[in-house]
DNA sequence: CGGAAGATTTCT
DNA sequence: GAAATCTTCCGA
């Protein structure tokens, strides 16, 4: 498992560090786990697409001005949840948003989550994978060193199969909107939007 | 206290 | 291309 270390980084630099990482949440007994294939970087106060821009301190963003590595998740649309990875040290706001994931482990718990046949489209979206995986609310705060939500060591992914991108869905966020802040690894079947 | 908008998904 | 759908946030 990652030590809080690896997340007392800024955000770009561990959203890149990120993919290729296994993403595990423990029900019970059963393991349920993906490959990390895909991210963005949200680096707080200067970023206009950040929940946390201009040091915002809400109840929701709260746990962002804690150190890194918690899970900070949040309801968008009113329907779906977003998981992200506090990042930086206390009073820095950063996240990364993990956007799309590799089915590795559960795939059949995936299944059931989700209610579709296409393994393909099991995990290929932030709202997606977090029902896969059976992400929620309940979950807001977790400290990702602890024992039920964790990332690990998996694959290290090759510096050129780094591809930086836009952001999705960012079009509110003015000069930000075009930061190559996004990143994911090159060719792989799950990445959200190509 | 009320209005407005959203780090998305799904269907047509 | 547009709707679904409701929590959160900000201004008054």
């Amino acid at each position: 498992m990652l030590k809080r270390d690896f997340y007392l980084r800024d955000a770009i630099t561990v959203s890149k560090d990120l993919l290729g990482k296994l993403l595990v949440h423990e029900i019970g007994s059963s393991r349920v786990s993906g490959k990390i294939v895909e991210v963005e970087a949200y680096m707080g106060p200067d970023d206009a697409a950040a929940h946390s821009y201009k040091k915002r301190n809400s109840k929701r963003t709260n746990i962002q001005y804690g150190e890194g590595g918690f899970a900070y998740i949040y309801m968008i649309y009113g329907l779906h949840f977003c998981f992200n990875v506090v990042t930086n040290i206390p009073q820095v706001p950063q996240a990364v948003l993990i956007r799309a994931l590799e089915p590795v482990e559960g795939t059949s718990v995936m299944l059931e989550n989700r209610g579709v046949k296409n393994s393909n489209q099991l995990t290929n979206g932030p709202g997606k994978l977090c029902k896969a995986l059976g992400i929620d609310n309940s979950h807001y705060g977790l400290d990702l060193c602890g024992s039920s939500l964790y990332i690990e060591e998996y694959e290290k992914p090759l510096q050129k199969d780094i591809i930086p991108a836009k952001r999705v869905n960012v079009d509110y966020a003015g000069e930000a909107k075009d930061y190559l802040w996004r990143f994911y690894i090159s060719g792989n079947k799950h990445v959200s939007v190509v």
